[in-house]
Order: C-alpha cells, then structure tokens, then sequence
DNA sequence: AAGATGGTCTAGACTGAGTCTAAGTCGCAT
DNA sequence: ATGCGACTTAGACTCAGTCTAGACCATCTT
C-alpha cells in the first residue's frame, strides 16, 4: 500500500500506517506516537511528525485542523465533513454526498481550487455556562 | 460599544476594540499585542490574550482555527465563510448569502449548533511543487 | 572486503503560541 | 483611611511541533 502511493516502506511507517488504517479515525500526533509505542515496537517523535507529514503529502491522510491547539489526522480521505463537539472534543464525520453547496467561491484570480472542507460546531444540550 | 456586549471599559480593552474594529480583518494575538503597542498605549501580551478571549465569549468577533500555528481573529462576526490560499496565508471572506448548504446534518443526539462554517483551500496556480 | 552514498531514524535541544502565577494598580464603597 | 473586587502586568512555564547532528543500514563501487 505505501509503495503504491510512492512510499518507501520501513518498519516505522509501516507500523503507524496499521495504527492508522486499522478503522477510519482522528488522531493526534501525540495519541499516534503513544499508541505506536503501546502496540509495536519504538518510534521516536521526530519520525512520528515526519512520517505523519510524508502520509499527508503523498494523500494517505488528511490534515484536520479544528482543534485551538493541535493539529488532528485523518485516516478517512473520502471526501466529507466534520462535526465537532466543542464541550466533548468529539469529532465526527458528514460523507460530502449528505450535503450540497452551490453558489459563488468568487476565488480570487490565479488560484486554484485545493480543497473545500465545511465545519459545523456543536455544544452538548446541557452545557449552557452562562458566560460570566 | 463595550457596555452594550457587557463589557467593562478599561482603557486596554477600548485600545484593542479600537484597533480591531477600525476595519473588517483578520488579526493573529501577536499582530494586535504589536498593532497595539505601536499605535496605543502599552499593553501586555496576558492582557491582549485575556482581552480577546473575552471579546470571542462575548461574540464582539470570531476565532479562525485555519492557520497551522496560530489562532485568527475576525472583526466580521457577520455570518460568512472563508477562502485560505495555504501558499501565500492570505485569508479572505465568502458572505454567507453567496452559499446555500443543503442536506442532512445528521447531528448527534443531544447536541445542538453553534455555527457552521466552510473552509476553502486554495493555492496559487504557480506553486505546483512536485512534491518529492 | 573496504569504503562510499543516500535514505531513514533517533535523542535531545530548541522555538514560539498560548497559559499561569503572584504581585501590583485602580476605582469605589464603607 | 482602609478594604475589596476587578483588571493588568512581567515573567515563568507548558507543550505541540521543528531542527540538528549523529547513528544506522542497505545498496553500489572499486
């Protein structure tokens, strides 16, 4: 799979790429490195943010960047959007087909289109804290 | 202004409105600290970064999570969408009558919206870099 | 066999956005 | 005057992410 996508294998990247192909899901860097080390053998950070950059370059993964401080990775590519639960962290996905957009990007001139992405924020019910 | 959003007037916080709203922009806390004190008194970096994490509770503006490293700040708090060119940063406005979404939100259960937004990436149409 | 080459991995130092803390200032009520 | 609550401040601190310099390893050359 990494060869097809012009990847040199090694044993790091095939390691995270089971981690992250295992089930469609958002992960942290920080929740990669620690869950590689939990369930294959080490791998450092530095490889862990480099192989995560190179799986985002060559289309493996996708880059989320919703949460305030730090950046999420996706291993859906599927063409979709997000929900995220700003009380809970949660984030879940929309398939692009369940929505519609139409009308005018008016894109500025020189530009191309890279890729088009729709962030709906939500709150639990409860949580109504009456800011001071 | 301040008041009528709830807001104590302290001299800082009228000097931030000040610089913020003098036109619709987008505004990293490193560019209001330094427009700030360029252009007003001096203000600490705690106080700008408390000042406008009050203003965001408040709803005098909006944060922007587009950028990798940095939290944005938007003056427009009109409902509206975003055109981000990842080569060159710039950050631009769609008006949100300009796009119609349509579909199921399909939210989970016990949620309920606080904003929706679309995110439109793009670069300029030079920059193909192959990338390795 | 002994380099030489090029790609990858690693520990640990480093950077910089954002947060926290403890002390200082200010206005206001008693 | 004194006390109190709200605000501001300098500087220490945290932590995600980057950088660096060296180690490792396979393949190629001679």
């Amino acid at each position: 799979m990494l060869e097809r996508f012009g990847i040199q294998p090694t044993q790091q990247r095939i390691d995270i790429a089971h981690l992250l192909f295992q089930r469609p899901q958002h992960l942290s860097a920080d929740q990669v490195l620690a869950q590689v080390n939990a369930a294959y053998g080490h791998v450092s950070k530095a490889t862990v943010y480099n192989t995560l950059g190179l799986f985002v370059r060559h289309g493996l993964i996708n880059e989320v960047l919703i949460e305030p401080d730090r950046t999420l990775y996706d291993s859906n590519t599927a063409d979709h959007h997000h929900v995220y639960n700003m009380d809970t962290g949660e984030l879940s996905d929309i398939p692009a087909g369940r929505l519609a957009i139409q009308g005018d990007l008016g894109l500025p001139e020189g530009t191309e289109i890279e890729g088009m992405e729709v962030v709906v924020r939500v709150r639990s019910r409860a949580a109504h804290s009456a800011d001071r």
